[in-house]
RNA sequence: UGCCCGAUAGUGUAACGGUAGCACGACAGAUUCUGAUUCUGUUUGUCGGGGUUCAAAUCCCUGUCGGGCAACCA
């Protein structure tokens, strides 16, 4: 082995005495042959006395497990409270296992520590800049002291500390995310809910938007929390520009156009993306039983609704005006359907007679419509900072995924994974890379458009 | 307790010692065949107290608050 590798160790009390228990035991690697030596100074002294250190011979690493036989359990390190920078009191370096590895086997039972391989390794590697969280900025002192010790090439890697990453309404530590997994609170580490790149990218969120969400938020040693919003509008500018829109009604009222022919259909021309020409226009079928979404509908609709009402005039966006008549209802009370009249003057959306209407809505041909599986995302946790009280697992969004079965405009039933659309005045989706098959559809929710009407009817 | 780190608008982030800016949010208005987008405007900030300086967010001292470390984890 070529490179001369140094490093040092606790003692196990079964050597040494209770003094040099304070001591470094070093183990260097020579053509493999490990040499272990001692210094004969207590910890404070020990890294300005290395030349005077006493060696002792271990073979290394083929006979680490006979010359080390009670290194069973290397002793804590005492630490002795003389040096200012804790972590280079008697640090360990070695730790003696003697156990099977999952893939070394029982070939070693010496296992470097973190602070002994981080820097090591950084260096190997050629790295220049080590870019670590600020849980181990304390650790900088002994990263540094190491590559002092030691031959490794110039200029030798730096180790740079930055506060993680904190999102609102999530949790990003290993530990609780595994958790989420291992308790099924997810589905898997992809889960779209997870703020892990899988999930991000099975959710729908691009590469570019999560890059540009992330120089926003800089980096920096303040330990903030980020406001998932900035994620979310990132991820709105980009597919504003480039999502193709399409119409999709995920909670379906009927609605009977009365006036319209039985048993016929035409079709309306639809523009993909008004933010790019270029993305063209598609054929729209319509015909004389839609659906449109029951939040559209009210019968006693407050003040500032726009929407559709008994006698109100509404635009089918691409499509006519449309006069609500009439409302069917079940015993119950509950709506089933509307009926409605169409003004055939005002095909594709404008009137002659230069008349306004107040609100568009989307809607789809109950004829032609494809059924979907839609899987509406929203925060998984309920509280900005789950970590802050007590149990993050209490706060859990019960109503952080909804499932529903969609009505879509049959241009969507091929939609390839991977692309992204707007359902107009919904959102943006995309098709689920995992659970979309042929003939399957499943679309996952990216994220809704803002909604400044739900914001202002929540008041 | 000791040591280390941090603190700029509601949130995040900029500013050779030299005009405190940007993004998101919020609010108001305009445009609109998406209550979307776009556009315009408004709002709110250098943790406190001293000091150095012609000049401090920035340098020094001190206090306060928040976080980390004190493992046979990384």
């Amino acid at each position: 082995m070529r490179p001369v590798i140094l490093s040092s160790c606790t003692i196990t009390p079964c050597n040494l005495s209770a003094t040099a228990t304070r001591t470094f035991v070093i183990f260097r690697l020579r053509n493999g042959k490990a040499i272990a030596a001692r210094p004969s100074c207590p910890a404070r002294k020990a890294p300005t006395a290395i030349a005077a250190w006493r060696k002792t011979s271990i073979c290394f690493p083929a006979c680490a497990r006979a010359s080390l036989p009670m290194a069973r359990k290397p002793c804590a390190p005492r630490l002795t409270w003389l040096r200012r920078i804790l972590h280079l009191r008697d640090p360990v370096i070695y730790r003696i296992r003697h156990e099977a590895h999952h893939q070394a086997g029982e070939a070693w039972c010496i296992y470097p520590m973190y602070d002994f391989t981080h820097c090591l390794s950084d260096s190997i590697e050629g790295i220049s800049h080590s870019i670590c969280t600020l849980e181990f900025e304390v650790h900088r002192p002994l990263y540094d002291w190491v590559l002092d010790q030691l031959p490794v090439s110039q200029p030798r890697p730096h180790q740079h500390e930055f506060s993680r990453l904190n999102p609102t309404y999530m949790v990003m530590s290993k530990r609780k995310l595994r958790q989420l997994v291992e308790e099924n609170h997810v589905h898997g580490w992809d889960d779209p809910r997870m703020p892990t790149l899988a999930g991000y990218r099975r959710r729908g969120f691009t590469a570019s938007s999560i890059r540009n969400f992330c120089q926003g938020v800089g980096v920096t040693k303040f330990k903030g929390v980020t406001d998932v919003g900035l994620l979310e509008n990132s991820i709105r500018e980009e597919l504003n520009k480039t999502a193709e829109r399409r119409c999709a009604v995920l909670d379906p009222l009927e609605v009977v156009i009365d006036n319209y022919p039985e048993g016929e259909s035409e079709e309306l021309e639809a523009i993909n993306n008004p933010e790019d020409e270029a993305a063209g226009k598609r054929a729209l079928p319509f015909g004389r039983r839609l659906f449109i979404e029951r939040a559209d509908f009210m019968e006693d609709p407050p003040k500032k609704f726009f929407r559709l009402g008994p006698g109100r005039e509404v635009r089918l966006r691409y499509a006519y005006f449309i006069t609500c008549q009439s409302v069917e209802k079940d015993a119950a009370g509950n709506i089933q359907r509307i009926h409605c009249t169409y003004d055939p003057e005002t095909r594709g959306g404008s009137a002659p007679d230069g008349r306004k209407v107040k609100g568009t809505l989307h809607w789809v041909s109950a004829d032609h419509a494809v059924d979907a599986e839609v899987r509406l995302y929203d925060r998984l946790f309920t509280e900005a900072e789950p970590e802050a009280e007590g149990d993050f697992i209490d706060c859990l969004n019960p109503n952080s995924l909804k499932i529903i079965t969609g009505k879509l405009e049959p241009s969507l039933a091929d939609l390839p994974v991977g692309q992204r659309v707007q359902f107009e005045r919904l959102g943006y989706f995309t098709p689920d890379p995992k659970d979309s098959a042929e003939g399957q559809l499943v679309f996952n929710r990216i994220v809704a458009l803002r909604d400044s009407w739900a914001k202002q009817a929540r008041k």
